[in-house]
DNA sequence: GCCGTTTTCGGCCCGACTGTTTTCAGTCG
């Protein structure tokens, strides 16, 4: 993705906030949003478009088209800053915490000089907004709750934006002179969904060009640590990268050391004590003689321990050595194993690209089938009629195995009301080649009526996938309540897939749920959930997710072959 | 501020929930 898009899309969001917080029109709000989505979903490089260029992107007219040609030529806004000028950057942090909105911001702030969450938090704690307007007891809970969420992240960021960091420092380390290897490690090579920082590793005689190089990075805002073998830095955005200089002899045991987790590191060390050998960073030794029996190779590593390579996604001491050593390690399921994604929107509702080139852009990724379910009537704001969605069907027939023999599913994303109920009536759906049904409201019905909902969506002849089940955003709202294990029975009786969403903000299923359904016999599907050509690639935040919850191919539907699916989607037994 | 037109102005993502201001503003999906 090209970065400048990224940047755009920050700034318009920013200055989006802005204009809300200020109270400014919030139709005007609201097109600064519109034009960074569609700024930061569009495929194409801006920095090389000028303002006709940029006028043909959806939703940016003249007047962003401007302010966006001003910042690609300045790297600033004028407005942008004035605005800035007046309002602390704390106070639209105030706006990430769930439940607290612009117009309560600015009232915090005006009223109470209220200019960052550490100082809304303390405030709260010392009852000083009892006479504040429109803050009652139970919103300054409300508020409390969203803090303690945001602080359970603890200042770990989302792993795609770790990934991108991570992505481009190998791409410019390896290009330094004497480099032998350079990969990123850590948490982010286990592809857990947050990452604390990142652990980059290269393999090289001399340790010094690379510090340097990672130290003089145009994205490095500050060194924290300059030594010989570890490096360490904060980015412009904040993250913390460590960068370890290994000589090329301990590559394979520097990587399996820095690539961990902890639990499973001091596992494999353990299995090395028994043989008399000793495992570090720097290799594996013969305890008696000092001498080096393995390093070079993380295969290398684990055949000594009498091990089969393990994947990083699986080295969490879930069991992966036990399994290992049985010779029952999974066969996870790879990106190249899926077949289609099974869960995507265009420009009818909410996506930002139309039909066609979103099936354009599945076809170049090789896709044998993709299917196209935009959202259903009762998601109100979307506008949906049956008028519309038959005519997308006409429109996609027309396309189906245009592009490279790719097979098109037309499907929709239902809403499961807080009964069970989905949009329409059975003789409606059945036009459909697959249902996919979600949460989209009622997050807080307690337990027992939550399931109930589940299991009832499931046990609709039509549903085919159980869409971001847990509708848990990362960092920002908690999963729903409910019994999952009868949820999970109730999918594996009922022949309905559990989607894995691919979105980095949502996991969802996440790793230790998948694990808990995969007991149940459940099958599953890993979905982008794209809403725009360029979310499609984050297909491997889900794959990555399945493999954490040790899934084969054959547990994953749109790994099969269309006819295979075709026959779970029946949903009469014989898939 | 964007868009489409009924072309320079009026509509734009609608409806529900929540807490509180007891008649509705703020937030969310």
């Amino acid at each position: 993705m090209a970065r400048a898009n990224e940047e755009v899309e920050a700034l318009l969001q920013e200055y989006a906030d802005l204009v809300a917080i200020t109270g400014g029109d919030a139709f005007k709000a609201r097109a600064y949003e519109k034009a960074a989505r569609a700024i930061g979903g569009h495929p194409a490089d801006i920095s090389h478009l000028d303002a006709d260029g940029l006028r043909d992107i959806p939703n940016v007219g003249r007047s962003i088209a401007e302010k966006v040609i001003e910042y690609l030529r300045t790297g600033t806004v004028a407005v942008v800053e004035e605005r800035r000028a007046k309002i602390p950057a704390g106070v639209r942090e105030l706006i990430t915490i769930p439940t607290l909105g612009p117009k309560k911001a600015m009232r915090l702030y005006e009223d109470l000089h209220i200019s960052s969450v550490s100082e809304l938090a303390a405030a709260i704690e010392a009852d000083a907004l009892a006479d504040l307007k429109g803050f009652g007891e139970k919103t300054q809970e409300n508020i409390l709750h969203g803090i303690r969420l945001m602080q359970q992240a603890g200042g770990r960021i989302p792993i795609h934006l770790a990934l991108d960091t991570a992505e481009e420092i190998v791409a410019e380390l390896s290009q330094v002179t004497g480099c032998k290897r350079c990969t990123y490690a850590g948490s982010l090579r286990r592809m857990r969904e947050t990452i604390g920082d990142i652990d980059i590793l290269v393999a090289a005689k001399r340790s010094a060009p690379f510090m340097e190089a990672l130290e003089t990075l145009p994205s490095t805002a500050e060194v924290i640590a300059h030594g010989e073998k570890k490096t360490s830095i904060r980015t412009t955005k904040g993250v913390q990268v460590d960068l370890r200089v290994l000589p090329p002899d301990s590559w394979g045991a520097g990587l399996q050391y820095f690539t961990g987790s902890k639990a499973h590191n001091i596992r494999t060390r353990t299995i090395a004590v028994r043989p008399g050998l000793k495992l570090s960073e720097y290799g594996l030794f013969d305890t008696g003689s000092g001498e080096s029996v393995a390093s070079r190779s993380e295969e290398e590593v684990y055949a000594r321990l009498g091990l089969p390579w393990i994947p990083p996604t699986l080295r969490e001491d879930r069991g992966e050595i036990q399994a290992a050593v049985r010779g029952e390690l999974p066969e996870v399921v790879t990106e190249r194993d899926v077949r289609g994604d099974l869960h995507t929107h265009t420009d009818l509702t909410d996506g930002l690209a139309s039909l066609e080139a979103m099936v354009e852009a599945a076809a170049e990724r090789g896709y044998a089938y993709y299917a196209v379910t935009d959202h259903a009537p009762n998601l109100y704001m979307q506008r949906m009629t049956d008028e519309k969605i038959l005519a997308q069907r006409e429109e996609l027939r027309a396309l189906d195995g245009a592009h490279h023999g790719m097979r098109l599913l037309h499907g929709t994303e239902l809403n499961i009301s807080a009964e069970g109920d989905v949009d329409w009536p059975g003789a409606f759906l059945v036009g459909f080649d697959l249902c996919v049904a979600s949460l989209h409201s009622h997050f807080d019905l307690d337990r027992r009526a939550m399931t109930r909902r589940l299991v009832r969506a499931c046990e609709n002849p039509h549903v085919n996938i159980i869409g971001h089940p847990t509708t848990r955003l990362i960092g920002k709202r908690p999963g729903v309540d409910a019994d999952w294990d009868e949820v999970f029975a109730a999918c594996a009786r009922t022949g309905t897939a559990l989607e894995i969403n691919a979105q980095p903000d949502r996991l969802d299923l996440c790793d230790e749920d998948i694990l808990r359904a995969r007991q149940h016999g459940v099958k599953f599907a890993v979905n982008t959930d794209a809403h725009s050509v360029l979310h499609l690639a984050h297909l491997r935040y889900g794959v990555a997710t399945a493999q954490r919850g040790w899934l084969t191919a054959d547990d994953v539907i749109n790994t099969w072959p269309l006819r295979r699916l075709r026959r779970f989607l029946a949903k009469d037994g014989s898939g």
